[in-house]
DNA sequence: CGATACAGTGAACGCTGTTCACAGTCAATG
DNA sequence: CATTGACTGTGAACAGCGTTCACTGTATCG
């Protein structure tokens, strides 16, 4: 929080001790940037979730009326993308170029989990706001250039970068703070959830009786890792011949 | 819209000309009911998305005050939860069991995704509130068999299971509607971020100047389609030996 | 010194979800 | 049949939200 007005009664007679700063260009005018927005916005965002910034909030904390952001920011949309450029900057995007393209891609995939789920909500503009910002560009590049070095044609390395990108974006998007994952993630309710689970009629819900606790688990890491071992796997996995002709889509 | 009060001025004076009816306990009594609430909840996002579905537009809708709802719902989280639930409904989940099961998946995802995405806004529930309504259970239970059918071990079926259902949704959740899409959709934009890509620094992103045509493109079918082809073809991988102790998650 | 640009103010608008005392009507009871 | 009790819908209010707008005061430029 940044005290940016004098004390009221600084100005009402108490004159200072010593020295009065004077208040220089840089310190009263021009107070506010841009920038101080973007950062309180992260502030209050790694603190209390995305859901807690409020235009509102957001002015009180910087010490000035709502509608003052609107001379820094068009509107929440635009501040929203320029919170997510700020928290896509955490994402570390060197990587060893000596490992295998593999390696290179579930790094990537994971330290972009780890920031993602660090700013709780922030996973959820990703999915309406296209990320072109100078860090997300950055970020995407060097999930492309690990890609790249499969050996795969462009578009296909197009595809493959959506659905890697897509999966960790998603999978943080559930994040653990979520009902479901609180849920899963406290003992007795995962217990009571297995319960229900059991107790569902079995002539109607076979395979959900009996393989429905190896879905509710509290094993997120698990989880990421496992899936993305999957779909890496499948990337892996030499090109099949091409499909018989028009068979992209199986029959509905 | 149903229309449940009589008009006001029927009360005041003017009398019927032939047959008032006994307004009936049915109809006066037990007027609306919480199945009402629903289907009129699932009309409004049908028709403008779940960002529509306010609590005074629905009760509006039904002739309602607003707070007569929580009388049949006691929020609207709760009232997402039966919307939810609702929707799934749409989705036919028996499938031939004679296919093969890595079509029988297939099948199922792509028939979620279509009505997922016949309801713009409600994948986004599905993050945030676990289906456990009775058609939400039917569609977990066909997804469940069709992928116990791999003769996976139960845990790794538990894990494809999150796998397949999360990048579903996750794809569905970025609606044609967002912003990314539109974007891509017209080509004049599209084009315009080609140029964009086109023209950034070579040096910097060299794979994203190279390959970035192959990222933004108009293609969610495509897309959907490819991405579930690798995934479904990494589960069908074989299994290698369990990796090395203790190596689930790679080095950071 | 006067003119101009502009950050910040304070108040308002219209919207949201939710609560609460109250009124009216039905069904069951004495 | 009359009374009671349960329960649905009313109307008003509360607190919060994003956003707009005329206005004020200050800092800079000509």
């Amino acid at each position: 929080m940044v005290q940016r007005r004098p004390a009221a009664d600084e100005d009402a007679g108490s004159r200072p001790l010593w020295f009065i700063p004077p208040a220089s260009a840089a310190h009263r005018r021009r107070a506010l940037t841009r920038e101080d927005v973007v950062s309180e916005a992260l502030a209050i965002i790694g603190a209390d979730g995305v859901d807690a910034l409020s235009m509102r909030t957001l002015a009180t904390r910087l010490g000035v009326v709502p509608g003052a952001l609107y001379r820094h920011v068009r509107n929440k949309e635009q501040l929203h993308d320029l919170v997510l450029d700020g928290v896509l900057a955490e994402v570390d995007h060197e990587v060893d170029d000596r490992l295998a393209w593999t390696q290179r891609v579930k790094v990537l995939a994971h330290r972009l989990r780890t920031v993602l789920e660090a700013h709780p909500g922030i996973a959820g503009l990703l999915k309406t706001r296209d990320p072109l910002g100078p860090h997300s560009l950055a970020l995407a590049e060097a999930f492309l250039a690990a890609l790249h070095a499969s050996g795969l044609p462009g578009r296909e390395t197009g595809l493959a970068f959506c659905l890697v990108f897509d999966y960790t974006v998603g999978f943080a998007l559930s994040d653990p703070t979520s009902v479901n994952e609180q849920r899963v993630q406290n003992p007795a309710t995962r217990n009571k959830l297995h319960a229900f689970l059991r107790s569902l009629p079995a002539d109607r819900f076979p395979t959900l009786v009996a393989l429905g606790k190896h879905v509710w688990l509290n094993n997120r890491d698990e989880r990421f890792a496992a899936g993305l071992d999957v779909l890496i796997g499948g990337l892996d996995r030499p090109r099949r011949p091409p499909r018989r002709a028009g068979g992209r889509q199986p029959q509905r």
